[in-house]
Formats: structure tokens, sequence, C-alpha cells
DNA sequence: CACCAAACTTGCAGACTCTGCAAACTTTGC
DNA sequence: GCAAAGTTTGCAGAGTCTGCAAGTTTGGTG
């Protein structure tokens, strides 16, 4: 279970690379960073650069973590109201990035200044919408599956603005995104029942 | 009224682009396909290709027409109900679209063979968002705009991915896809009601 | 028609992104 | 301590995209 010397200075240098590349595009503005930049401040060559991510979006935009094995099955054989159930499922993923708070925040902030950055985010995000989808449609296996994908990117597309748009506090829990999110929906949903 | 001969050329050579760039990404995948074939094949040169798009994406997708101004107003003082009234709003606006409805498909197409295309799509739909947002908030000026954010997000979402999964032959109206989507729609939130 | 200004095209130089390859170096397991 | 596997790096090269300046075309005016 414990990493091996090569495992972790993998890690950290790609931990390194993300951070440099956050730190500069806080500073200069995502269009005027380049690659050689990046990897100068984190300490490795360009070459190594492109040897961690294919580009330079992938260096701020990380993929999220799958959904937790147990959370999914718990959700799976749910028998409560689906919206509950999937705010628990969406809350034990979110635990995940309890450790990259940091990083995930300021990954939101910069999103909003630059439209190739919010596009990779968008793109990350589909491919975790489509993980979703498999899960739901094993809850819901007689639901066509074009309605299961609509209502993953109802709801994904819902908690991703709402992170996008609200400034959190470090202090509050990651996981109230889920729940500010679902409730923001819960009130758009009424405006057209 | 009637178009210039400059403006007729230039409207021509953004077309001639266009179609290039689309039947070369149809023979030749999205990835192979460089600027220099794509301006040689529309006969200019690959600096003239830059004078037209900002990169090779956006040669490809285009960017939706905004909504008709009659429209718009139907809408914003209509009392129906408010899906159907957008719906006609939907309705209007496809209807521009009608005359490009073959590049339509065909971006339609060629977007699921790329993840940066299908992302640039995206970031296109964003921007109408931003239209859509401000003339929903209009009709419901007490709701809050993350609301009516979230509402936008819903509706276009659902009918780009409508227009992305089904393979429509050609005889059909082009805004059946809005009825597709919003019947599509209707079914997904029965499952969260 | 002649002429000018504005719009448009083009070539060129140059910065930046990203890949393949091969040489050097490090870690791992035996 | 040695071989295999994994990593870093430099280098060459293809491709994207921009600024600039010189040339061409168009539209309008006298």
């Amino acid at each position: 279970m414990t990493e091996t010397l090569r495992e972790r200075r993998r890690n950290q240098t790609s931990r390194d690379i993300r951070i440099a590349a956050l730190e500069l595009c806080f500073t200069e503005g995502f269009d005027k960073v380049t690659t050689e930049a990046i990897s100068t401040r984190a300490g490795v060559s360009p070459r190594t650069f492109f040897n961690y991510f294919q580009n330079k979006e992938s260096a701020i935009i990380s993929h999220p973590p799958d959904f937790p094995a147990e959370a999914v099955e718990t959700f799976v054989h749910g028998k409560g109201c689906l919206l509950d159930d999937l705010r628990l499922l969406m809350r034990a993923q979110f635990d995940l990035l309890q450790d990259d708070r940091k990083i995930i925040d300021m990954v939101h902030t910069v999103i909003r200044t630059s439209e190739v950055l919010r596009a990779t985010h968008e793109a990350a995000m589909r491919q975790l919408q489509s993980k979703f989808t498999d899960i739901i449609q094993r809850r819901l296996h007689d639901v066509p599956r074009q309605q299961i994908e609509i209502l993953c990117n109802i709801i994904l597309i819902t908690v991703g603005q709402v992170m996008t748009d609200s400034h959190k506090n470090d202090t509050r829990d990651i996981a109230t995104y889920v729940d500010d999110a679902l409730d923001a929906l819960a009130h758009t949903l009424k405006l057209i029942a």
C-alpha cells in the first residue's frame, strides 16, 4: 500500500508542476504563461512537462477522482428518494477532494478568467459524466439512456456552475457545494414544473 | 440591404474555408488536418485563414445566430406556460438555421469524433447561453439570476445533447430538434420530481 | 476616368506548443 | 552489484498562431 520512492517522486513532480502552473496563472493570466515558464518554476525541463501533461490546460485542470465503490453500491441499491440518494453519492465523492480543496478553489477561480480553461474543465466533467451515467443507469435500468444522460448533465452542470459562481471560505466542508447545487436545482425545477 | 461585392466576397471566402475544413475533417479526422491543408483547399493563403478564424476549431464550430428580436419580445411578454413559450422562442431561432442545415448536421457529426471540437462547441453554446439568460431574466425578473442560469444551462445542454445524439434525415424541419429535446427534458424531470 | 482611402491578401520572421527519438541517469528487484 | 524498467533531458522538427509591412482590390469622389 505504501508508495515506492518512484511513485512519491512522480506524484511530487506532478504536484509541483500543477502548482507552478496555477500560481503563474494567477499572476500572469493563462494566456501569458508559457510551458517553459511553468517548467522552470517547477524545476523540470520543458520536455518533462509534456511527459506529465498533454498540454498546458491539463496541468491546471485535473481529472476528478472516481466515485468511491461502496458509495456507488449503496446508491445503486438505495430505495430512498433519487435526489437524496444522489446527494449522498456526490458527497462521498466530494469528500475525496477534501485534501485538494485549496487547488480546487484556485482552479475554479482561474476558470473564470479563460475560455480555454473553462472548456477544458467542462471536457473533464464530461468524462465524469459518462461514469455517472453508468451508475445511475444501474439504478434506473428501465429508463432510456438518453434521459439518464440528460439527468446527469443537468446535475453535473449545476454543480459546476454553483462552484464557479461562488467564492467559498476555506472553513466550510467542500461537500456543501453539492448541497447548494442540489438546492438551487430544486428551486429551478419549480420554475418549469 | 443588398450586400456589396466586398461583403459577398468575404462571406464566400469564410464559407469556402468552413466547408474545406469540414470536408477535410470527415476524410482525415480533425487532428490530422492542418491549417495549411484547409487553406490550400479553400484557395487562400495560410495567413488569410487566420484573418478569418482565430484557430482551427473556430473554422468548424460557428457561433449560432442571435434570437430574433420579435420572438424575444413575444416571449418576454408571453403569458403561457414557460416551457411552451420557450419552445416557440427556440423554434424561431432554429428557423434561422434552416439554410445552414447541411453544415450544422456535419458539425454535429464531426463533434462526436473530437474532444477539442466538442469543447469548442460547448464554449460557443455558452455564449448563446448568456444572451438566453438575459432574455429569460426579463420575463422572470423576480427569480434569482443563478436559477435562471441553471435553467438556461439545462435547456441548452439538453438541446445540444439531443442534436449530437441523433442522426436526423434531411427531410425533417430542423426545429424538430427543439421539440425532441424539450420532450426528452420533460420526461427526465419526472424522474426527480 | 483618375485617384485616394479603406479593406483585404499575402509572405515572412518569430514565438510558442507539442512529439519522437536516443542518450544519460535513477530506482527496483534479484 | 547488476540488469531491467522507469525517468529526465536535449534536440530536431512539425504545427499553430501573431505582428508587420508590402502589395492588391474595392468603393467612393471629384
